[in-house]
DNA sequence: AGCACGCCGACT
DNA sequence: GTCGGCGTGCTC
C-alpha cells in the first residue's frame, strides 16, 4: 500500500535544507568499519539536512561507507587539518528511531561486548548501510583471440570464470574465493587491458516503484475498441485497481492500449510503491475462538496489563497458547498499537502465521531471513510511519522498529535459536525483549509448554529468596551501577576534549537521542511478573500416555533392530486404524558422548558434569575422551568400567539410517523425510506440511524441527527412535534441553479426536530425565534441575561468557588461548576460568577452535573485562569471539 | 574492508 | 640495483 508518510520516513536523496545560518554544518559520524569505533568529521553539503541518529553514506578512504550521524557540531575541530574533512554524500534513512531503541541497541553493545556498530548492522535490514565493492570486469573489446594461450593459469581460470557470467563482471571478493592467486592473476590481466577494475558504488535498498492503473469512471464512452472495453472490464471485476504490468499480463495486452484508456479519460496511470512483501493471506476472515475458563482468566490478566509486565505463559501441548496470542492483540490493534511475535524459526511454523493471517488479515507481515534483501527492506520500512500491526518474525525481529509497541510475544521462549552465537552481537531475544518491553513500556508474554530454567526462576522466585536474582538485569539498569554516560555520549565528550575550552557549545538539538531518557525504567527491585498456567488441552484431550522402552532389554532378548517390539507393533497398527505417525531422531553430529550397549553407563568429567567427549584426530592416534569445558582428558576405555561389557562406543543413530530400516521392515509405509537436507528452499517445510496433513503418507520421520508448533490432528503415534542422543550432549545444559525436547515431540501426538500414544526408546531408561517426560512432572524436574545449577553456579544461578578463538594453525590458537586465560586470571577476580579447552569439535573450516569459559555470579554487574583490552590482547590471525550467556557449548 | 606505505627476498 | 612479495596502519 502506498503510504503518503513514508516519504518523510525515508530521506529523498539530496533533500534541500532551506536554512541558510551556517552553523551545524558538521557532523560526527560513526562510519562502518570494522574495529574503527572512532568518531568522524565529516562536512555537511549546503542542501542535506542531517539529523543525529540518521543513517548516511559517507565516502572513507577510497571507499563509501555507511554511516551513523552522533552529532552535529558548528565549528570543524581544531586539531583536523579542514582540507582533510570530506563531506557526507547522502541520507540514506532519516528519522526512523525512537530515544528508546538507541537505548536498547546501546543496552546490547554494553550486554554482550559488541561494538555499537555491529549492534546497528544486525537491527536493519540488510543492504541499509552500504558499502563499495571492488569489482573487475572483462574488456571485452580489447580481448584477442585465444586470449588464453597467452596467459598464466591463474589468469585463464579468471577469463573463464568472467566469460561465464552474462555480465562479464565479478566482484574482487567472490574471484578472490573462487581463484586461488586471484590478485596476481587479475594484476596480469589488468596490465594486458583486458580487465578492467572498478570501485562500485553502493546503491542502497530503494523502494520498488510501479505504474498503477486505476479506474475512474463508470460510464465508458462510445468510442471504445472492443479490446478496450474488455480491458476496462477486467480491471472494474478486480476491484478497480491493478498494477499496469498485472494488467497487461491478464489481458494479454500492452501497455500502449492502456495508455489509449487514459488518453480517453477512462483510467488514471499512476506510480505507486509495491511492497515487496507477499504475504500470503489466504483465507481472512477466522474469528476469535471460544476460551476455555483458563484461557480465559489468562487472557482478561494480559489484557488487563497496563505497561511494562513479564508474563509467563506455561500452556501444556495443545493447550491453545496461540488462541489466547491472538485475542491478546486485538484490543492492541483496537489502541492504535503494534505487537510483535518472536517464533524460533518461521520457515518451522507455516501453521502459525497462517493462522495469524487469517485472522488479522493484512495487518500481519512476517520478518525474518529467508526473504530477499527487497522484502526484508520493504517490510522493515513499512513499519516505520506507525501504522498499527502484527509482524512476526525470527529473533532479529526482536529490532523490528515498530514505533508504537503495545505487546511482545515470544512464543517456545525455551528455543535455544532465539540464542545468537554466530556474527556478534550474540544476543538472546528473550533478553532483548525484556529490555524493549521495559523501554517500550508494554507487556511481555513468553509462551512455552517447558519454560526455560531463566524464564521459570526470573518470573517465579520473584525476591522470594537468597537467589533472587536470577538473570534480572532490569532493577540494575537504571540505577547508576553501570556508567554515566552511554556508549555514544562518552564517544562524542573524548572527542569533546580534544578540543579546548569549548565543551559547552552543543546544544540539545543537535545532541544525540540516548542520553536523554524520555521512557519510564522501573525502580522496583522486582518488576511486574506473572505466572499463567494453562494446564489441560482444549476440548479437555488427555495428555497422550508415555511408554518408555528399554533398549538393552530389547537386544538382551534378541531384537536386534533399531526399533523396539512396542514399537514395531505400532507402527504396524498405524495402516489399519488410517492413523499417521512421527518418527523423532535427536539429531546426530554433536552425538559425541560414549556410551555402553549393555548397560547404558555414559562417560562423564569428574569436574564439569558434562559427558566427555569423543575426539577423532587421526588413523592410529591414541583414542582419547575429553573434556571440552575444563580441558580434562582420559583414555578412550575399552570396556565398561560398570559392567565390563565390550560394547562401549560413542553414539549416533542417523536419519538416513532410520529410512533404510523402515523401507526394509515396512515397505507398506509411506514416508516423509523431514530434516535440513530435504527442506532448503523457503516453501520446502509448508509444502511437505501439507502433503502430509492431506495424509499424502503415513509417517513423518525428522530431526529437531518436528518439535516445533507442528499441529496436526491425524497423528496419533509419535515414536522417538533413540532418546540417548539427547540425554548425554557435553553440556550443562543437556538435561533441560532433552526434557524440554522430548516433552515437545511428544506433545504431537493426539491433538485431534483420536487418543494419542509416544513411544520413547533409550538405553539409559532410568535417567531422570526420561522419568519426568514420562509423567509429564515438568515442576519436579525443573526444580532437580534448579538444585543441580545452583550447586555447581551455572544459570541461572551463575553466569557464564565464552570466549571463543580459532585459527587456522593449532599451536597459535591454543597459545592465544593460554595467555588470553594467563592475562584475565590476572586482569579481575570476579569470575572462575575454565579451560582453556579445545572445542568438542576441534577443527571446523580448516581452523583450530579453543574456548575459555569464565563463570561467575549474577551479581557481578561491573564491566568484568574491558572487550578492547582483551582484543588488543589476542594475535590478528586469530579470531575472537565473545559469547556472553552462551547456549551452545560445542 | 580497501589501499598506501614500507621493508625484505629473487630477479635484470 | 629494481621489481614485487605481503605485513602494518589509516581512513574525517
Amino acid at each position: 500500500m502506498f503510504n503518503p508518510r513514508s516519504s518523510l520516513v525515508l530521506a529523498e536523496p539530496g533533500a534541500s535544507y532551506q536554512s541558510g545560518d551556517q552553523v551545524n554544518r558538521w557532523i560526527e559520524v560513526l562510519v562502518d568499519c570494522p574495529e574503527t569505533q572512532k568518531l568522524f568529521t565529516y562536512r555537511l553539503p549546503p542542501d542535506l539536512a542531517v539529523e543525529p541518529g540518521d543513517i548516511l553514506t559517507v565516502p572513507f578512504g577510497a571507499q563509501h561507507l555507511g554511516a551513523i550521524a552522533i552529532r552535529l557540531l558548528d565549528s570543524p575541530p581544531l586539531d583536523l587539518m579542514p582540507a582533510k574533512i570530506k563531506e557526507v554524500e547522502d541520507v540514506v534513512c532519516t528519522g526512523f528511531f525512537p530515544a528508546s531503541f538507541w537505548q536498547l541497541l546501546e543496552r546490547v553493545t554494553h550486554y554482550y561486548y559488541t561494538p555499537l556498530m555491529s549492534v546497528v548492522r544486525g537491527a536493519l535490514p540488510p543492504g541499509l548501510l552500504s558499502r563499495s565493492q571492488r569489482r573487475f570486469r572483462l574488456n571485452q573489446g580489447l580481448l584477442p583471440r585465444e586470449a588464453d594461450t597467452f596467459v598464466s593459469a591463474t589468469a585463464r581460470q579468471l577469463l573463464e570464470l568472467l566469460q561465464a557470467q552474462p555480465d562479464k563482471d565479478y566482484s574482487f571478493s567472490y574471484l578472490q574465493r573462487q581463484v586461488r592467486g586471484a590478485s596476481r592473476g587479475l594484476r596480469e590481466l589488468s596490465k594486458r587491458g583486458w580487465v578492467e577494475s572498478y570501485l562500485e558504488v553502493p546503491k542502497p535498498a530503494r523502494p520498488k516503484v510501479q505504474k498503477a492503473v486505476t479506474l475512474v469512471t463508470d460510464i465508458f464512452p462510445l468510442e471504445l475498441t472492443p479490446r478496450q472495453k474488455e480491458v476496462l472490464e477486467v480491471l472494474r471485476r478486480r476491484g478497480g485497481d491493478l498494477w499496469l504490468s498485472d494488467l497487461v499480463q491478464v489481458c494479454k495486452t500492452s501497455s500502449s492500449t492502456i495508455k489509449a484508456l487514459e488518453q480517453k479519460g477512462c483510467v488514471v496511470i499512476q506510480s505507486r510503491e509495491r511492497l515487496r512483501n507477499a504475504t500470503h493471506s489466504l483465507k481472512y476472515g477466522d474469528k476469535p475462538k471460544v476460551l476455555t475458563s483458563t484461557q480465559t482468566s489468562a487472557l482478561q490478566i494480559i489484557t488487563g496489563l497496563d505497561g511494562y509486565a513479564q508474563v509467563l505463559l506455561h500452556g501444556v501441548t495443545g493447550s491453545g497458547k496461540t488462541e489466547v496470542y491472538l485475542q491478546a492483540i486485538a484490543p492492541v490493534l483496537e489502541q492504535g498499537k503494534s505487537a510483535l511475535v518472536l517464533v524460533p524459526e518461521i520457515g518451522l511454523t507455516p501453521q502459525l502465521t497462517d493462522r495469524f493471517c487469517a485472522r488479522f488479515g493484512k495487518k500481519v507481515s512476517v520478518y525474518h531471513s529467508a526473504l530477499n534483501k527487497g522484502e526484508r527492506f520493504d517490510t522493515w520500512r513499512q513499519m516505520l510511519p506507525g501504522e498499527p500491526q502484527v509482524v512476526i518474525g525470527t529473533r532479529s525481529a526482536i529490532f523490528a522498529p515498530l514505533p508504537r509497541l503495545g505487546l511482545i510475544i515470544l512464543d517456545e521462549e525455551h528455543d535455544s535459536s532465539f540464542k545468537q552465537d554466530q556474527p556478534a552481537p550474540t544476543y538472546h531475544a528473550r533478553t532483548v525483549a525484556q529490555w524493549r518491553a521495559e523501554l517500550e513500556n508494554c507487556p511481555l508474554i513468553l509462551g512455552s509448554a517447558t519454560p526455560s530454567v531463566e524464564s521459570w526462576v526470573n518470573i517465579r522466585e520473584k525476591g522470594a529468596g537468597s537467589r533472587e536474582q536470577g538473570d534480572r538485569e532490569i532493577g540494575r539498569w537504571g540505577d547508576g551501577e553501570i556508567e554515566e554516560f552511554g556508549e555514544l555520549e562518552k564517544l562524542g565528550k573524548m572527542r569533546r576534549q580534544g578540543r579546548q575550552g569549548d565543551e559547552e557549545e552543543t546544544e540539545s538539538n543537535s545532541q544525540f537521542p540516548i542520553p536523554n531518557s524520555q521512557f519510564p525504567i522501573p525502580n522496583s527491585q522486582f518488576p511486574n511478573n506473572y505466572y499463567l498456567s494453562l494446564p489441560e488441552r482444549i476440548q479437555s484431550r488427555p495428555m497422550p500416555p508415555i511408554e518408555i522402552v528399554d533398549m538393552r532389554q530389547e537386544l538382551q532378548q534378541g531384537n536386534r533392530s533399531i526399533f523396539s517390539r512396542s514399537l514395531q507393533q505400532s507402527l504396524r497398527e498405524l495402516k489399519e486404524k488410517k492413523q499417521q505417525g512421527i518418527l523423532f531422531i535427536p539429531r546426530r553430529g554433536h552425538s559425541t558422548f560414549v556410551s555402553c550397549r549393555s548397560c547404558g553407563y555414559v562417560v562423564e568429567c569428574p569436574n564439569c558434569d558434562v559427558s566427555l567427549s569423543y575426539h577423532y584426530t587421526h588413523e592410529g592416534a591414541t583414542e582419547l575422551l575429553r573434556c571440552h569445558y575444563c580441558n580434562y582428558a582420559k583414555v578412550h576405555p575399552r570396556s565398561c568400567p560398570e559392567c565390563g561389557s565390550p560394547y562401549l562406543k560413542f553414539f549416533g543413530s542417523g536419519t538416513q539410517r532410520v529410512t533404510k530400516e523402515l523401507a526394509k521392515q515396512f515397505p507398506e509405509l509411506s514416508v516423509i523425510r523431514f530434516d535440513s537436507d530435504t527442506t532448503r528452499n523457503k516453501d520446502a517445510h509448508r509444502n511437505l506440511l501439507t502433503s502430509f496433513a492431506k495424509g499424502e503418507a503415513d509417517l513423518l520421520v525428522g530431526t529437531q524441527m518436528l518439535t516445533k508448533g507442528l499441529d496436526l490432528a491425524q497423528v496419533t503415534l509419535v515414536g522417538v527412535v533413540a532418546a540417548d542422543g539427547l540425554l548425554h550432549l557435553a553440556d550443562y545444559r543437556a538435561a533441560e534441553r532433552a526434557f524440554q525436547t522430548l516433552t515437545q515431540v511428544a506433545g504431537r501426538s493426539g491433538r485431534g479426536d483420536d487418543p494419542g500414544q509416544v513411544i520413547i526408546q533409550t538405553y539409559s531408561p532410568q535417567h531422570p530425565v526420561i522419568k519426568a517426560v514420562q509423567g509429564y512432572k515438568y515442576e519436579s524436574f525443573i526444580e532437580t534441575e534448579l538444585e543441580q545449577r545452583a550447586a555447581l553456579n551455572y544459570p541461572p544461578y551463575g553466569r557464564l561468557i565464552l570466549l571463543r578463538l580459532s585459527a587456522v594453525d593449532g599451536a597459535v590458537v591454543e597459545n592465544a588461548a593460554n595467555e588470553l586465560a594467563d592475562w584475565l586470571m590476572e586482569a579481575s577476580s570476579d569470575y572462575e576460568i575454565l579451560g582453556p579447552a579445545p572445542a568438542s569439535i576441534m577443527r571446523v573450516a580448516r581452523r583450530y577452535r579453543w574456548q575459555i569459559l569464565l563463570k561467575f555470579p549474577p551479581d557481578v554487574s561491573v564491566k568484568l573485562f574491558d572487550m578492547n583490552q582483551l582484543r588488543e590482547r589476542c594475535p590478528k590471525d586469530v579470531s575472537l569471539t565473545i559469547d556472553v550467556d552462551p547456549m551452545n557449548m560445542m
